[in-house]
Parts: C-alpha cells; structure tokens; sequence
DNA sequence: CTGTTAGCGCTTTCAT
DNA sequence: ATGAAAGCGCTAACAG
C-alpha cells in the first residue's frame, strides 16, 4: 500500500547533523530545547512532510488518544444528536473517536467492548443494549482502570459517571399534565423496566397517578419494548376495546407518532378521544398534527457533558465517588394533549 | 492508568517454554502451526488474560486496521443510515471506524484529513462540505495510494470511487411528476451549484421543463444553501406575491417539512395551490400532513456500498479506473404533489 | 513446524 | 541543551 518511504525522525535528524531525540523533543514542543533549534526542526519536518506514526509513539507511550463510544443505534435522532456533541468536544483535545452500535444486543455489545479495549482505548462512552443487564463485560475495562461514562442509560459499575436527566421527575410532570387535561386512564409505553431510564419513568408515572388519587392499572402498562410490533399489539387492544385509554404516553416520539397515525386511522379522534405525549422531542414531534407534546431531551448536552466529564476523569485519575450528572429537561406542551383547547 | 503489567506474546511463551514467534503465529491462526500447540497456546492466552496490543502489531505490519469516515453532520437522518450502513460492514472486516464530522466547514473537513492522516488510515470515506470545491486537501492521501471513496457528494479526485443515485434522473422525475400534476411555475429549492448531486438535480429540473415545454424562470431557483434563513427568504417572497409559484421542490425533507408548515400557516393549500415535493424519504415525510411526496435515497445502502467498495480497493490495491456506483432510487408519491386527486 | 534475530518509529532515562 | 542507548510488543525473514 505505501509506496514511497514514510519521512521519520531520524530522517529528520541526519539532514540536520543532530540527534533523534532533539527532533523528538522538539517536535513534542519539550521546554528543554533551545527555540532556536526547534524552529529549524519544525521547519525541516515541515520541508520534509514528516508526519508522526502514532503507533510508535502510542506503543512507547502505552496510551492510545482514542476514546471508545458504544450506542445501541446511530440512526435514531437522539444518539445522533449526544455523538454530535461528543465529537467535537473529544476532538479538540486531540482524542479520536471510535464508535460502534450495540443494535440492541448484548452480544455485540460485548464484542465492541473487546476490539475496543484491544485498540487501547483511553476511555468509554456507553449507552449499553436493551439487552445489557450487569457489567460483567466491561470488567476488563475495570481492572485496567479505564473509565467509563454512562449517558442516556446507566448500569450499576464502580466509579462510573453517568449524565441522565431526571427521568422520575419528567414522566412525572407528563402524566400530571395529562391528568390535569382531564385523562384517568393512561396507557404507559415504555421499554424494559429493568433500565434505568425506564425503571425511572414508570416510578414517574406511577407517582403522579397516585397523587392524584388514580388507581394504577397494570394492563395500561407496556414496559417491553418500543417496537412497532408491541405497538401494534397495543393498538389492537384498543380497538377491540379490550383497554378503553383516555391518555397514552409513550417512552419515544417515534412510536407517540406511529400511536397518533394509526389511532386516527382507528377513529379515534387526538387529543379529545385519546391524548398521546411522547418523549424526546424529536423534530418530528412538530410536524405530527395533531403537534406532539413532548419531553424535551437535549441530546448534544448530554454528549458535551459526557465528554467533558470523561476528558477530566481521564486527566485527574480521579476516582472519587461514583457521581451522576443531572441534566435539566423541559415539558413542551403541544396540541396532541390539550383536551380542554380541543373542545369535547 | 495503566496498574496491573500486560500480558504479552513473551509471557505465553515463556510459560509454554515455546518461542514468541510461535505464540504470535498461533494468535493470529497461521497454518503454519501445529493445531495441537495452536490450541495450547490460545488456551494459554486466555488463562493469562493476553490482549494483543494493535499499536506494536501496528507498528510492525504498517497498517492501521482503521478507516476514517468523514460526513458533513451526524445529525442527519440520511447520514446517520449510512454510516449505520458502513459500520456493520467494516466491522466485520476487523476495521475499526474514526468518524468526524465536518459541520460543513472546509477547515474543520481539512483538519479532520490531517488527523485521520496522522492514525494512518488504511482509507476513507467522505461526502465533503458544502464548502469543498477541490481535493487538494487530500494530496496527502494520494500520495500514499490511501484509497478515498466518495458518497453522495463527489469530487473530480484520481482513482477514486464514488458511491450516488443517479440525481439528474431522481430530480427528472419528480420534476415532471410536478408538472404532470399541473405545476407550471416550480420553485427549485436546492444547494450549491458547484457540488455534484446539486448540480445534477438541478439538471434533471432544467431537463424536465425543457422536455414538456416549459420556460426556465431563473428566479423560482434558489441554489445557495438549504438553510432556515434562505428557507424564510423564499416564503417572504412567496408572501409578497414577487413569486407566485404552484409547485415547490427541494432537495431535501426537512426543509421541504418546513415549507409545508409555514406555507399552510400563510393561507396557502397543500397541494392545491403549491404541491411540495422533498428528497430522501426521511420518515418525516410519512408524518408532516399532507404526507410528502419524495425520493428514496437509500442511506444504509449507499453506506454498504461504500465501505465495500472501499474494502475492495484496499485488498486488492487495483487502481485502475475511476469507476461511479450508481444504486437505484424512487420517486415516491404521496398527497403533498396530487393536486388532481385533491379536487381544485 | 519452530526458533533466532532484527527492527518497525518513537520516547525516555541517563549521561554529559 | 543535547546525545547515546535501550526498549515498548509485535511480526517477518531466515534458517533449520
């Protein structure tokens, strides 16, 4: 594949009558060589289109300037969104990416892991599988001392950071909105209850119901998975009126758009027969008519944030306290749940 | 970082009292061990927890194992499919992916190059900025036989592979189909001229009135960015009657999603009084009412197409011919074009 | 089929 | 402020 031969510092050395680790030192910018002579090296790597291998220096250095990122998807608008904040923030201090999707499978989850801790990666930023329940697979990560961060989705690991929002408080404030817009009986759809995120958004809805004084119904509740099946599977049950909902709140505005598609096509009559509220807000949710009521996540934050905390978790080798950044979310309250605008 | 000492290929060794070259043989399953000292050996390695270290094999072999992806945004429904087409792909191979992200800045773009340059990147895939006009910020790549390989948006580059839909054809039909439907005066919202698929689509438009007789109006066409600013500047005049258009067509859906929403709030009826037609078959257009006519652009595919394209030319360093991928696209009609079924 | 040896390009003591 | 020398962990001749 390489044709002509690369241009090492040695090269560098012999065409200026000086030693390697001169040039090495001045190309590091080491305070330890005269300025004099480090203008003549930078410029005679420049003369001769030297360019660093990285794998020698990382070799000798044992460290790797490569961050891993595992998500279980890249074409959903919210994991774009955290990458797209992720990324510019790593590479300004010099960190490349390397990104793989899980697919929502603990198997490939696990495989990313492996190439990635073979690559040496400096740390991790995961948002793990549907299907991830423990940390056994980022053990080697652990023993290594490697950090990981958690975003969107946490697990339960030892000095991990994770950036959330408060998952609780947001499912709280949309079921309340419902409940206040007149809905007592409200579909929650939402994916395995054993994640964090959705553990917290039933406790959430949970909460909200009971201090309204409305009693928690379990077949009102989904907590499976966000496939088009399972909405499908809901549907039905509502149009063979096997479950009568005034409300539904679902845990994405993909599948909140889908409901209110489909509901129309049902019949049913959005927000005054069935008020739907999704999550995310997604831009769809403003094209949907009727407009989604959503949560807003923000998505480049979150990557920002995620990134920023694993940069100084990397450079401080603190490892402190398990510590978890809370990140502030906003209802946005839009016609798909406004029952007492829409006129009954 | 690092605690614990690595296990490397001399420990294996040295507990099976074998040579380091046999371990590393074995490791990376060459026929020219014995299976039985093969099977030992790799038993070994596990017990002792041995990761190999890619950047000394790195180093050694002169190859990275790693591919640079290089996009205009993350945040893109298109974009994302295709790199979540890329990367199963390449995964697969045992590459890893660096992906940046250029944010339509010719600099960052450049930057991005460099660094992937420095990582040694066994190739790239790119679909430049907005900003790119020519490749000599890829003079280094070429200089190596790095094989480059174009998605989307191409450039005049030696050697390389491109990987599109064939625009002049996808912008020809939705054009006619337009006109089919009775749009005389059709606004082409579209960017900018000088890159390919911008240029191509603005042929295929051009094409099409030619072929039904219709004049050429310089002023419905807006070829600068497809930006929320130039957006609102095509609807002022729109408003102020300084164009009076019956057909609207822009190359993508998002903006086209726009210009239904605000067109509608101005007054205006979807199809009736000007048909929307977008490009991409971006799930939003299934949502935005009336539905949206569009063009599917297979994202995934066009990234599977690309990453083996790219595969290809990395085994088998043939360097022949420029060659072009054309994968299939289709006009998709929905409500927001049939102004006949509408009823005027 | 296996071992010996050299070296990829860089950084980093240790001297001076 | 600079140089000499060693070595990071691996692979690839070459020899046997």
């Amino acid at each position: 594949l390489k044709t002509e031969q690369e241009t090492t510092i040695y090269d560098i050395a012999r065409a200026l009558e000086i030693s390697a680790s001169t040039v090495s030192r001045a190309l590091n910018d080491s305070p330890s060589v005269k300025n004099e002579t480090k203008k003549k090296i930078q410029e005679q790597a420049r003369k001769m289109n030297y360019q660093q291998n990285s794998f020698a220096s990382n070799l000798r250095r044992k460290t790797s300037n490569t961050i891993g990122v595992i998500i279980p998807r890249l074409d959903s608008y919210f994991l774009s969104s955290v990458i797209s904040g992720i990324e510019p923030v790593l590479n300004k201090e010099g960190y490349n990416l390397i990104i793989s999707q899980s697919l929502e499978s603990f198997v490939k989850e696990k495989a990313a892991i492996n190439t990635m801790f073979n690559s040496r990666i400096d740390g991790l930023l995961i948002s793990h599988s549907d299907e991830t329940t423990g940390t056994k697979h980022l053990n080697l990560l652990l023993k290594k001392n490697i950090p990981v961060v958690f975003f969107d989705r946490l697990l339960d690991y030892p000095n991990s950071i994770g950036i959330v929002i408060d998952n609780v408080k947001a499912s709280y404030e949309v079921t309340s909105h419902l409940i206040e817009q007149g809905c007592r009986k409200i579909v929650h759809f939402t994916g395995n209850s054993k994640a964090s995120v959705y553990k917290d958004r039933h406790e959430g809805y949970t909460k909200a119901l009971l201090e309204h004084g409305i009693e928690y119904d379990s077949k009102l509740v989904f907590d499976h998975k966000l496939t088009n099946a399972n909405i499908e599977m809901v549907l039905d049950k509502i149009a063979s009126r096997e479950i009568e909902p005034d409300g539904l709140f679902t845990s994405n505005d993909q599948s909140a758009v889908i409901f209110i598609c489909r509901l129309k096509e049902l019949g049913f009559r959005i927000p005054q027969d069935i008020a739907v509220a999704g999550f995310n807000n997604n831009p769809i949710s403003k094209v949907v008519e009727p407009n989604l009521t959503t949560v807003d996540y923000p998505g480049e934050e979150i990557g920002i944030a995620a990134a920023n905390a694993l940069i100084s978790r990397i450079k401080n080798k603190s490892y402190s306290a398990v510590s978890l950044s809370v990140l502030s979310h906003k209802l946005i309250v839009r016609n798909s749940t406004l029952k007492r605008n829409a006129g009954l």
